[in-house]
RNA sequence: GCGGACGUAGCUCAGCUGGUAGAGCUCUCGGUUGUGGUCCGAGCGGUCGCGGGUUCGAGUCCCGUCGUUCGCCCCA
């Protein structure tokens, strides 16, 4: 009777203690920079209607072409796992008439995503994103201001030496009319091409541009670039980001090759890329959508927004988010229980973060598990109650557990 | 979906041209009849991923299978 043994999913992974401490940290850190932009939390269901992200991410792309986890209720309607967050979020602002709200409707999120693909180094099929989305306005500041807020939340996560690419698509039918032109483009130098470009002529010719091949290389030199086909608008739009952005002593690289892999991308994207990531060097990007939400059946309604991978953040850092170990540890020598896990309490009630030895070990054995979990004193319980420094060794008795309170107060500052 | 690498103790791994399973770390105990960080000793811990084949004998060779991982496509 005894099956095979049961693990994981594939792509999928458990968030071990050492882990949750580090996630949770960032999870702090990240609220914390986001609150300062005033962006305010938001949840949308982990899975919804398969026609939101059909219709919302773009019926051509890989995530809805062979990614999504996609399943029937009872009642036989279609429902898919979330693959990404700015069409949920789309969806409910249009559902709770958020656009009679004071605008723009700044949110963000944190959750989990799910995505059907072979896992790699920092690729999951269940993985979490931080993310935020700008609803309602399309001022350039608020383009500026979710590159700045990601910049930012990445430094905090201790997240260095990353590069920051940068372009804009124009409008949907500007770059529509761009794409078709560099198709021709393409077909006409068809003999020069390296074998996986001419393949993708049709599916994805903006991958032309960065090659390796050198024949493709020489024949991209004349090819023609987006950034010189956007509308007055847009381009003028594009002009005042950039100009934000040095103000704010941003650096990055205007890169026309920068390809997003979401069709309702407008105007401004960009992405941040760690080196330290390997293949999948993305650690989080976004951009500007300004026909999303009307295509999802809403008011006509810009929007800008990004989301970043907490796994690849956490990869790609700097390891310094560990958690912060109890500093007192309650020790049972030979003597009363009650008492140990009377005083435990005390300390607890007080707000210390306390252990209890609750293993039944010697007691070499606990001093020896209470250094390594890094306590500044332990509590000895026998006869009376002993107070000893873990730093200096030094050892004295306290008359009752209210002065063990006071000392242990000082200890968890 | 496609390619490569790898599956031996909780973790990291060793195991030569086949001869009946090892180390380090962790954990527990002891050396110190109530005292950590170093040291020494002992103990706990393994269907050698699974199935089949070759062989007197397989962790080791062959086939299959499952899994993990890195990469391709693509993406966080």
């Amino acid at each position: 009777m005894a099956g095979r043994k049961l693990q994981a999913p594939r792509g999928t992974f458990d968030v071990l203690p050492d882990d949750g401490a580090a996630r949770r940290e960032l999870y702090r850190r990240a609220g914390s920079v986001l609150g300062r932009y005033g962006y305010r939390p938001f949840e949308t269901p982990v899975f919804e209607d398969t026609d939101l992200f059909a219709r919302g991410v773009g019926e051509s792309t890989d995530i809805v072409r062979k990614e999504m986890f996609t399943f029937e209720d009872r009642g036989g309607r279609s429902l898919t796992l979330r693959p990404e967050g700015t069409a949920g979020v789309c969806r409910a602002y249009v559902e709770h008439g958020m656009h009679k709200l004071p605008q723009p409707v700044k949110v963000w999120y944190w959750g989990p995503f799910f995505r059907h693909e072979r896992a790699q180094a920092g690729r999951y099929r269940q993985f979490s994103q931080v993310g935020t989305e700008a609803l309602g306005s399309d001022d350039p500041t608020l383009d500026a201001e979710s590159i700045l807020l990601l910049a930012e939340l990445l430094e905090a996560a201790g997240v260095r030496e990353v590069r920051l690419r940068l372009a804009s698509l124009g409008g949907i039918e500007a770059r529509a009319a761009y794409l078709d032109r560099l198709r021709g483009f393409l077909r006409e130098r068809e003999g020069e091409l390296s074998e996986d470009v001419r393949d993708r002529i049709d599916s994805n010719p903006l991958r032309a541009f960065d090659a390796d091949h050198p024949g493709t290389r020489a024949a991209m030199e004349g090819a023609p670039r987006l950034l010189d086909h956007l509308a007055p608008d847009d381009a003028e739009h594009f002009a005042e980001v950039r100009a934000l952005l040095d103000g704010a002593g941003l650096s990055y690289d205007v890169d026309p090759t920068l390809v997003r892999g979401l069709d309702y991308y407008t105007r401004t994207v960009f992405e941040f890329e760690s080196a330290r990531l390997g293949a999948q060097s993305g650690v989080g990007g976004g951009g500007r959508y300004d026909g999303l939400v009307e295509q999802l059946g809403g008011p006509a309604t810009p929007g800008v927004g990004w989301a970043a991978g907490i796994e690849r953040i956490l990869l790609a850092g700097d390891g310094k988010l560990g958690g912060f170990p109890a500093p007192v540890y309650v020790a049972l020598a030979g003597g009363d229980r009650r008492a140990a896990f009377a005083l435990a309490t005390a300390l607890r009630e007080a707000g210390v973060r306390t252990e209890l030895e609750q293993a039944g070990r010697s007691l070499k054995g606990q001093l020896k598990h209470a250094d390594r979990l890094g306590a500044k004193a332990v509590a000895i319980v026998g006869e009376e109650i002993e107070w000893k420094d873990m730093a200096t060794g030094e050892q004295r008795p306290v008359n009752n557990v209210a002065e063990a309170v006071r000392i242990a107060v000082g200890l968890d500052a």
